[in-house]
DNA sequence: TCCTGTTCTGAACATGCTGTTCTCTACTGA
DNA sequence: TCAGTAGAGAACAGCATGTTCAGAACAGGA
Protein backbone atom coordinates (compact mmCIF):
# COMPACT_ATOMS: atom_id res chain seq x y z
CA UNK A 1 0.00 0.00 0.00
CA UNK A 2 2.79 2.67 -0.79
CA UNK A 3 -0.46 4.60 -1.67
CA UNK A 4 -0.29 7.91 -2.62
CA UNK A 5 3.47 8.83 -4.20
CA UNK A 6 3.60 7.21 -7.95
CA UNK A 7 7.17 5.20 -8.05
CA UNK A 8 9.74 7.46 -10.05
CA UNK A 9 10.41 5.11 -12.63
CA UNK A 10 6.47 5.04 -13.90
CA UNK A 11 6.14 8.25 -14.08
CA UNK A 12 9.54 8.34 -16.17
CA UNK A 13 8.03 5.44 -18.38
CA UNK A 14 5.07 7.10 -18.89
CA UNK A 15 6.31 10.86 -19.36
CA UNK A 16 8.77 8.58 -22.19
CA UNK A 17 6.10 7.33 -23.96
CA UNK A 18 4.09 10.14 -23.73
CA UNK A 19 6.14 12.34 -25.33
CA UNK A 20 7.41 9.84 -27.82
CA UNK A 21 3.77 9.49 -29.38
CA UNK A 22 3.33 12.82 -29.56
CA UNK A 23 6.35 13.39 -31.68
CA UNK A 24 5.50 10.78 -34.15
CA UNK A 25 2.22 11.65 -34.40
CA UNK A 26 3.50 14.84 -35.32
CA UNK A 27 5.64 12.86 -38.17
CA UNK A 28 3.67 10.05 -39.29
CA UNK A 29 0.33 10.46 -38.14
CA UNK A 30 -1.23 8.44 -35.71
CA UNK A 31 -3.05 5.49 -37.68
CA UNK A 32 0.13 4.81 -39.31
CA UNK A 33 2.33 4.49 -35.78
CA UNK A 34 2.96 0.62 -34.55
CA UNK A 35 3.62 0.17 -30.76
CA UNK A 36 7.17 -0.47 -32.15
CA UNK A 37 8.10 3.11 -33.50
CA UNK A 38 6.66 4.36 -30.17
CA UNK A 39 9.15 2.20 -27.69
CA UNK A 40 11.51 2.89 -30.00
CA UNK A 41 11.50 6.61 -29.94
CA UNK A 42 11.06 6.18 -25.99
CA UNK A 43 13.79 4.05 -25.51
CA UNK A 44 11.64 1.66 -23.69
CA UNK A 45 10.95 -2.20 -23.39
CA UNK A 46 8.67 -3.58 -25.22
CA UNK A 47 6.59 -5.72 -21.92
CA UNK A 48 7.22 -2.56 -20.38
CA UNK A 49 4.83 -0.82 -22.73
CA UNK A 50 2.05 -3.26 -22.33
CA UNK A 51 2.15 -3.03 -18.76
CA UNK A 52 1.27 0.57 -18.85
CA UNK A 53 -1.31 0.86 -21.55
CA UNK A 54 -3.21 -1.94 -23.43
CA UNK A 55 -2.55 -0.22 -26.68
CA UNK A 56 -1.67 2.78 -28.40
CA UNK A 57 -5.29 4.60 -28.07
CA UNK A 58 -4.88 3.60 -24.23
CA UNK A 59 -1.90 5.85 -24.21
CA UNK A 60 -3.65 8.54 -26.81
CA UNK A 61 -6.63 9.12 -24.68
CA UNK A 62 -4.40 9.17 -21.29
CA UNK A 63 -3.10 12.33 -23.04
CA UNK A 64 -6.11 13.65 -24.02
CA UNK A 65 -7.56 13.26 -20.61
CA UNK A 66 -5.57 15.98 -19.36
CA UNK A 67 -6.69 18.60 -22.11
CA UNK A 68 -10.30 17.78 -21.18
CA UNK A 69 -9.62 18.37 -17.32
CA UNK A 70 -7.66 21.46 -18.15
CA UNK A 71 -10.80 23.00 -20.29
CA UNK A 72 -13.05 22.00 -17.26
CA UNK A 73 -11.04 23.86 -15.37
CA UNK A 74 -11.34 26.90 -17.53
CA UNK A 75 -15.09 26.20 -18.00
CA UNK A 76 -15.69 26.44 -14.14
CA UNK A 77 -13.34 29.42 -13.57
CA UNK A 78 -15.42 31.15 -16.08
CA UNK A 79 -18.80 30.66 -14.85
CA UNK A 80 -17.53 31.41 -11.19
CA UNK A 81 -16.66 34.56 -12.33
CA UNK A 82 -20.00 35.90 -13.40
CA UNK A 83 -21.19 38.99 -15.86
CA UNK A 84 -23.40 38.96 -18.85
CA UNK A 85 -25.05 35.19 -19.81
CA UNK A 86 -23.55 35.88 -23.18
CA UNK A 87 -20.42 36.62 -21.88
CA UNK A 88 -19.85 33.29 -19.91
CA UNK A 89 -21.58 30.35 -22.15
CA UNK A 90 -19.14 28.98 -23.93
CA UNK A 91 -16.26 30.38 -22.49
CA UNK A 92 -13.87 27.25 -22.43
CA UNK A 93 -13.33 28.03 -26.46
CA UNK A 94 -11.06 30.77 -26.41
CA UNK A 95 -8.92 27.97 -24.12
CA UNK A 96 -9.36 25.64 -26.74
CA UNK A 97 -8.77 27.44 -29.42
CA UNK A 98 -5.39 28.47 -27.70
CA UNK A 99 -4.49 25.03 -27.21
CA UNK A 100 -4.89 23.97 -30.47
CA UNK A 101 -2.76 27.24 -31.42
CA UNK A 102 -0.18 26.27 -29.39
CA UNK A 103 -0.46 22.33 -30.58
CA UNK A 104 -0.95 22.93 -33.84
CA UNK A 105 0.52 20.02 -35.81
CA UNK A 106 -0.83 17.92 -33.10
CA UNK A 107 -4.47 18.96 -34.24
CA UNK A 108 -3.65 18.79 -37.70
CA UNK A 109 -2.52 15.06 -37.79
CA UNK A 110 -5.84 14.25 -36.09
CA UNK A 111 -7.04 15.54 -39.42
CA UNK A 112 -4.77 14.39 -42.10
CA UNK A 113 -4.81 11.72 -43.84
CA UNK A 114 -3.26 8.63 -41.25
CA UNK A 115 -5.70 10.32 -38.42
CA UNK A 116 -6.61 7.39 -36.45
CA UNK A 117 -10.64 7.04 -35.71
CA UNK A 118 -10.38 6.95 -31.96
CA UNK A 119 -9.09 10.32 -31.61
CA UNK A 120 -11.56 12.13 -33.33
CA UNK A 121 -14.20 9.92 -31.59
CA UNK A 122 -12.41 11.25 -28.19
CA UNK A 123 -12.07 14.83 -29.30
CA UNK A 124 -15.51 15.19 -30.64
CA UNK A 125 -17.48 13.51 -27.59
CA UNK A 126 -15.29 15.85 -25.25
CA UNK A 127 -16.36 18.78 -27.09
CA UNK A 128 -20.34 17.59 -27.05
CA UNK A 129 -19.94 17.06 -23.12
CA UNK A 130 -18.65 20.43 -22.94
CA UNK A 131 -21.17 22.17 -24.77
CA UNK A 132 -23.68 20.24 -23.38
CA UNK A 133 -22.53 21.31 -19.82
CA UNK A 134 -23.10 25.26 -21.44
CA UNK A 135 -25.96 25.06 -23.06
CA UNK A 136 -27.75 23.46 -20.50
CA UNK A 137 -26.58 26.06 -17.77
CA UNK A 138 -27.92 28.53 -20.50
CA UNK A 139 -31.18 27.36 -21.24
CA UNK A 140 -32.59 25.48 -18.12
CA UNK A 141 -30.87 26.90 -15.16
CA UNK A 142 -33.56 25.39 -13.00
CA UNK A 143 -32.87 21.95 -14.70
CA UNK A 144 -36.21 21.32 -17.01
CA UNK A 145 -36.75 20.12 -20.68
CA UNK A 146 -33.34 18.51 -21.43
CA UNK A 147 -33.52 15.89 -23.56
CA UNK A 148 -34.60 18.48 -26.73
CA UNK A 149 -31.43 20.25 -26.05
CA UNK A 150 -29.31 17.43 -27.32
CA UNK A 151 -29.71 17.27 -30.90
CA UNK A 152 -28.26 21.52 -30.76
CA UNK A 153 -25.76 20.26 -28.33
CA UNK A 154 -24.95 18.20 -30.95
CA UNK A 155 -24.95 20.53 -33.95
CA UNK A 156 -22.87 23.24 -32.17
CA UNK A 157 -20.28 20.78 -30.88
CA UNK A 158 -19.86 19.40 -34.48
CA UNK A 159 -19.72 22.57 -35.98
CA UNK A 160 -16.89 23.51 -33.25
CA UNK A 161 -14.95 20.01 -34.50
CA UNK A 162 -15.42 21.40 -38.04
CA UNK A 163 -14.65 24.87 -37.39
CA UNK A 164 -11.61 23.61 -35.46
CA UNK A 165 -9.99 21.58 -37.54
CA UNK A 166 -10.41 23.35 -40.46
CA UNK A 167 -8.56 26.37 -38.50
CA UNK A 168 -5.62 24.34 -37.69
CA UNK A 169 -5.21 22.69 -41.47
CA UNK A 170 -5.99 25.66 -43.22
CA UNK A 171 -4.02 28.06 -45.00
CA UNK A 172 -6.30 30.92 -43.89
CA UNK A 173 -4.90 31.50 -40.43
CA UNK A 174 -7.24 34.09 -38.47
CA UNK A 175 -6.37 34.98 -35.09
CA UNK A 176 -7.71 33.32 -31.89
CA UNK A 177 -10.12 35.97 -30.93
CA UNK A 178 -11.10 36.06 -34.89
CA UNK A 179 -11.97 32.67 -35.04
CA UNK A 180 -13.79 32.17 -31.63
CA UNK A 181 -15.79 35.53 -32.11
CA UNK A 182 -16.79 34.17 -35.05
CA UNK A 183 -17.89 31.08 -33.27
CA UNK A 184 -19.58 32.65 -30.75
CA UNK A 185 -21.90 34.34 -33.79
CA UNK A 186 -22.50 31.05 -35.19
CA UNK A 187 -23.46 29.45 -31.77
CA UNK A 188 -25.02 31.79 -29.62
CA UNK A 189 -28.07 31.82 -32.22
CA UNK A 190 -28.38 28.35 -32.20
CA UNK A 191 -28.40 28.21 -28.46
CA UNK A 192 -31.24 30.88 -28.45
CA UNK A 193 -32.90 27.86 -30.80
CA UNK A 194 -33.16 25.59 -27.96
CA UNK A 195 -35.37 27.64 -25.73
CA UNK B 1 -9.57 -1.05 -75.93
CA UNK B 2 -13.37 -3.14 -75.25
CA UNK B 3 -14.25 0.32 -74.40
CA UNK B 4 -17.41 1.26 -72.99
CA UNK B 5 -19.02 -2.11 -71.43
CA UNK B 6 -17.67 -3.32 -68.24
CA UNK B 7 -16.78 -6.85 -68.31
CA UNK B 8 -19.70 -9.08 -66.05
CA UNK B 9 -17.16 -10.61 -63.90
CA UNK B 10 -15.48 -7.26 -63.20
CA UNK B 11 -18.84 -5.78 -62.22
CA UNK B 12 -19.87 -9.19 -60.31
CA UNK B 13 -16.76 -9.43 -58.48
CA UNK B 14 -17.36 -5.85 -57.64
CA UNK B 15 -20.64 -5.91 -56.24
CA UNK B 16 -20.01 -8.92 -54.20
CA UNK B 17 -17.00 -7.49 -52.22
CA UNK B 18 -19.15 -4.45 -51.33
CA UNK B 19 -22.25 -6.16 -50.72
CA UNK B 20 -19.73 -8.29 -48.14
CA UNK B 21 -18.06 -5.26 -46.90
CA UNK B 22 -21.23 -3.76 -46.08
CA UNK B 23 -22.60 -6.79 -44.19
CA UNK B 24 -19.39 -6.90 -42.38
CA UNK B 25 -19.19 -3.34 -41.64
CA UNK B 26 -22.51 -3.97 -39.69
CA UNK B 27 -21.46 -6.59 -37.65
CA UNK B 28 -18.25 -5.93 -36.74
CA UNK B 29 -17.37 -2.00 -37.60
CA UNK B 30 -14.78 -0.93 -39.93
CA UNK B 31 -11.72 -0.70 -38.48
CA UNK B 32 -12.09 -4.20 -36.70
CA UNK B 33 -12.28 -5.43 -40.52
CA UNK B 34 -10.23 -7.60 -42.22
CA UNK B 35 -9.53 -8.24 -46.40
CA UNK B 36 -9.58 -11.92 -45.31
CA UNK B 37 -12.78 -11.33 -43.73
CA UNK B 38 -14.68 -9.58 -46.69
CA UNK B 39 -13.31 -12.07 -49.51
CA UNK B 40 -14.47 -14.85 -46.86
CA UNK B 41 -17.20 -13.41 -47.40
CA UNK B 42 -17.54 -12.67 -50.96
CA UNK B 43 -15.89 -16.07 -51.45
CA UNK B 44 -13.61 -14.32 -53.58
CA UNK B 45 -10.08 -14.74 -54.26
CA UNK B 46 -7.08 -12.39 -52.51
CA UNK B 47 -5.49 -11.85 -55.79
CA UNK B 48 -9.00 -10.85 -57.11
CA UNK B 49 -9.67 -8.17 -54.39
CA UNK B 50 -6.27 -6.82 -55.11
CA UNK B 51 -6.60 -6.54 -58.80
CA UNK B 52 -9.87 -3.91 -57.96
CA UNK B 53 -9.00 -2.16 -54.70
CA UNK B 54 -5.68 -1.08 -53.32
CA UNK B 55 -7.10 -1.92 -49.50
CA UNK B 56 -10.41 -2.00 -47.45
CA UNK B 57 -10.39 1.86 -47.52
CA UNK B 58 -10.31 1.94 -51.40
CA UNK B 59 -13.57 -0.45 -51.22
CA UNK B 60 -15.18 1.85 -48.73
CA UNK B 61 -14.90 5.08 -50.96
CA UNK B 62 -16.28 3.92 -53.77
CA UNK B 63 -19.22 2.89 -52.21
CA UNK B 64 -19.51 6.48 -50.53
CA UNK B 65 -18.75 7.89 -53.86
CA UNK B 66 -21.65 6.51 -55.29
CA UNK B 67 -23.84 8.35 -52.36
CA UNK B 68 -22.26 11.33 -53.28
CA UNK B 69 -23.32 11.56 -56.74
CA UNK B 70 -26.58 11.26 -55.55
CA UNK B 71 -26.96 13.71 -53.24
CA UNK B 72 -25.71 16.22 -55.71
CA UNK B 73 -28.27 15.36 -58.05
CA UNK B 74 -30.84 15.84 -55.84
CA UNK B 75 -29.11 18.98 -54.77
CA UNK B 76 -29.08 20.27 -58.47
CA UNK B 77 -33.10 19.46 -58.78
CA UNK B 78 -33.65 21.28 -55.84
CA UNK B 79 -31.88 24.47 -57.29
CA UNK B 80 -33.27 24.04 -61.14
CA UNK B 81 -36.88 23.85 -59.70
CA UNK B 82 -36.89 27.35 -58.32
CA UNK B 83 -38.71 28.87 -55.31
CA UNK B 84 -38.09 30.97 -52.66
CA UNK B 85 -34.24 31.27 -51.22
CA UNK B 86 -34.80 29.89 -48.53
CA UNK B 87 -36.31 26.28 -49.01
CA UNK B 88 -34.33 25.50 -52.04
CA UNK B 89 -30.88 26.30 -50.19
CA UNK B 90 -29.82 23.11 -48.42
CA UNK B 91 -32.18 21.28 -50.20
CA UNK B 92 -29.66 18.09 -50.16
CA UNK B 93 -30.03 17.35 -46.39
CA UNK B 94 -33.75 16.08 -46.57
CA UNK B 95 -32.53 13.62 -49.18
CA UNK B 96 -29.38 12.75 -46.96
CA UNK B 97 -31.31 11.73 -43.69
CA UNK B 98 -33.85 9.74 -45.71
CA UNK B 99 -30.95 7.62 -46.47
CA UNK B 100 -29.29 7.65 -43.55
CA UNK B 101 -32.15 6.00 -41.92
CA UNK B 102 -32.63 3.75 -44.78
CA UNK B 103 -29.11 2.59 -43.86
CA UNK B 104 -29.14 3.77 -40.42
CA UNK B 105 -26.78 0.55 -39.48
CA UNK B 106 -23.63 1.48 -41.97
CA UNK B 107 -23.97 5.34 -40.64
CA UNK B 108 -24.15 4.28 -37.06
CA UNK B 109 -20.78 1.54 -37.50
CA UNK B 110 -19.15 4.49 -38.74
CA UNK B 111 -19.72 6.58 -35.37
CA UNK B 112 -19.09 3.50 -33.13
CA UNK B 113 -16.42 2.04 -30.98
CA UNK B 114 -14.91 0.86 -34.25
CA UNK B 115 -15.49 3.00 -37.07
CA UNK B 116 -12.53 3.94 -38.77
CA UNK B 117 -10.98 7.11 -39.67
CA UNK B 118 -10.78 7.19 -43.13
CA UNK B 119 -14.85 6.51 -43.75
CA UNK B 120 -15.19 9.82 -40.84
CA UNK B 121 -13.28 11.88 -42.65
CA UNK B 122 -14.65 11.15 -46.46
CA UNK B 123 -18.45 11.78 -45.18
CA UNK B 124 -17.34 15.00 -43.13
CA UNK B 125 -15.64 16.07 -46.46
CA UNK B 126 -18.28 15.17 -48.58
CA UNK B 127 -20.72 17.08 -46.45
CA UNK B 128 -18.20 20.21 -46.42
CA UNK B 129 -18.34 20.30 -50.53
CA UNK B 130 -22.11 20.06 -50.88
CA UNK B 131 -22.57 22.58 -48.03
CA UNK B 132 -19.99 24.94 -49.46
CA UNK B 133 -22.13 24.68 -53.11
CA UNK B 134 -25.02 25.74 -51.29
CA UNK B 135 -23.82 28.61 -48.95
CA UNK B 136 -21.70 30.34 -52.22
CA UNK B 137 -25.18 30.29 -54.20
CA UNK B 138 -26.45 31.77 -51.83
CA UNK B 139 -24.60 34.38 -50.39
CA UNK B 140 -22.66 35.61 -53.57
CA UNK B 141 -24.94 35.20 -56.15
CA UNK B 142 -22.63 36.86 -58.33
CA UNK B 143 -19.85 35.26 -57.49
CA UNK B 144 -17.68 37.50 -54.88
CA UNK B 145 -16.16 37.45 -51.05
CA UNK B 146 -15.46 33.66 -50.90
CA UNK B 147 -12.46 33.07 -48.86
CA UNK B 148 -14.39 34.70 -45.48
CA UNK B 149 -17.33 32.10 -46.23
CA UNK B 150 -15.27 29.09 -45.82
CA UNK B 151 -15.09 29.00 -41.76
CA UNK B 152 -18.87 29.13 -41.80
CA UNK B 153 -19.28 26.33 -44.12
CA UNK B 154 -17.14 24.34 -42.34
CA UNK B 155 -18.90 25.36 -38.98
CA UNK B 156 -22.44 24.34 -40.47
CA UNK B 157 -21.29 20.99 -42.24
CA UNK B 158 -19.67 19.97 -38.92
CA UNK B 159 -23.03 20.31 -36.96
CA UNK B 160 -24.68 18.67 -40.12
CA UNK B 161 -22.25 15.34 -39.09
CA UNK B 162 -22.60 15.85 -35.73
CA UNK B 163 -26.70 15.81 -35.78
CA UNK B 164 -26.42 13.01 -38.55
CA UNK B 165 -24.56 11.05 -36.18
CA UNK B 166 -26.50 11.85 -33.48
CA UNK B 167 -30.00 10.81 -34.99
CA UNK B 168 -28.83 7.71 -36.16
CA UNK B 169 -26.94 6.23 -32.95
CA UNK B 170 -29.10 7.88 -30.24
CA UNK B 171 -32.58 6.78 -28.56
CA UNK B 172 -34.70 9.81 -29.61
CA UNK B 173 -35.47 9.14 -33.05
CA UNK B 174 -37.74 12.72 -34.55
CA UNK B 175 -38.67 11.51 -37.52
CA UNK B 176 -36.65 12.96 -41.18
CA UNK B 177 -38.94 16.26 -41.48
CA UNK B 178 -38.68 17.22 -37.90
CA UNK B 179 -34.89 16.69 -37.48
CA UNK B 180 -34.24 18.08 -41.37
CA UNK B 181 -36.26 21.55 -40.18
CA UNK B 182 -34.37 21.64 -36.71
CA UNK B 183 -31.29 21.49 -38.88
CA UNK B 184 -32.68 24.13 -41.12
CA UNK B 185 -33.56 25.97 -37.90
CA UNK B 186 -29.95 26.01 -36.82
CA UNK B 187 -28.11 26.78 -40.12
CA UNK B 188 -30.05 29.32 -41.94
CA UNK B 189 -29.32 31.50 -39.46
CA UNK B 190 -25.68 30.82 -39.66
CA UNK B 191 -25.79 31.21 -43.11
CA UNK B 192 -27.11 34.95 -42.71
CA UNK B 193 -24.00 35.18 -40.64
CA UNK B 194 -21.86 34.98 -44.02
CA UNK B 195 -23.44 37.88 -45.51
C1' DT C 1 -19.14 -22.32 -83.12
C1' DC C 2 -14.44 -21.21 -82.23
C1' DC C 3 -10.78 -18.31 -80.58
C1' DT C 4 -8.24 -14.78 -78.20
C1' DG C 5 -7.64 -11.95 -74.56
C1' DT C 6 -9.22 -10.96 -70.02
C1' DT C 7 -10.36 -12.24 -65.39
C1' DC C 8 -10.56 -15.26 -61.42
C1' DT C 9 -8.53 -18.87 -58.51
C1' DG C 10 -5.69 -20.94 -55.11
C1' DA C 11 -1.69 -21.41 -53.08
C1' DA C 12 2.54 -19.86 -51.53
C1' DC C 13 5.62 -16.35 -49.72
C1' DA C 14 8.20 -12.56 -47.26
C1' DT C 15 7.30 -9.18 -44.11
C1' DG C 16 5.78 -6.88 -40.20
C1' DC C 17 2.97 -6.01 -36.11
C1' DT C 18 0.64 -7.71 -31.97
C1' DG C 19 0.29 -8.99 -27.27
C1' DT C 20 2.24 -12.43 -23.95
C1' DT C 21 5.59 -14.65 -21.24
C1' DC C 22 9.88 -15.39 -19.16
C1' DT C 23 14.26 -14.57 -16.60
C1' DC C 24 17.54 -11.45 -15.07
C1' DT C 25 18.94 -6.95 -13.64
C1' DA C 26 18.42 -2.26 -11.63
C1' DC C 27 16.28 0.86 -9.03
C1' DT C 28 13.25 2.81 -5.20
C1' DG C 29 11.97 4.22 -0.90
C1' DA C 30 11.34 3.04 3.90
C1' DT D 1 20.51 -1.96 4.06
C1' DC D 2 17.08 -4.70 1.87
C1' DA D 3 12.54 -6.32 0.32
C1' DG D 4 9.63 -5.14 -3.17
C1' DT D 5 8.69 -3.18 -7.52
C1' DA D 6 9.78 -1.89 -12.27
C1' DG D 7 12.30 -2.29 -16.55
C1' DA D 8 15.25 -4.82 -20.16
C1' DG D 9 15.59 -7.93 -23.61
C1' DA D 10 14.54 -11.82 -26.03
C1' DA D 11 11.62 -15.22 -27.68
C1' DC D 12 6.98 -16.83 -29.14
C1' DA D 13 2.56 -17.96 -31.61
C1' DG D 14 -0.82 -15.85 -34.21
C1' DC D 15 -2.54 -13.21 -37.69
C1' DA D 16 -2.98 -9.72 -41.48
C1' DT D 17 -0.84 -7.69 -45.33
C1' DG D 18 0.21 -7.22 -50.15
C1' DT D 19 2.61 -9.76 -54.04
C1' DT D 20 3.45 -13.29 -57.29
C1' DC D 21 2.45 -17.04 -60.49
C1' DA D 22 0.54 -20.87 -63.23
C1' DG D 23 -3.52 -22.62 -64.71
C1' DA D 24 -8.54 -22.78 -65.14
C1' DA D 25 -12.77 -20.37 -66.42
C1' DC D 26 -15.01 -17.15 -68.83
C1' DA D 27 -16.52 -13.18 -72.11
C1' DG D 28 -17.75 -11.46 -76.31
C1' DG D 29 -16.54 -10.74 -81.19
C1' DA D 30 -15.75 -13.04 -85.79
Amino acid sequence: MAARTVDRRVQRTRRLLRDALMSLVQEKGFEELSVQDIIDRADVGRATFYAHFDNKEDLLLSGLEELRISLKERQRQALSRGGANDERVLAFTHEMFVHASQHRDVFRSMVGKHSGAAIQRSFHKMLVDLVREEVMTATTPRGAASAACEPIIEFIAGGLFGLVMWWVSGKARPSVEEVNSLFRRLAIPAIRAAS
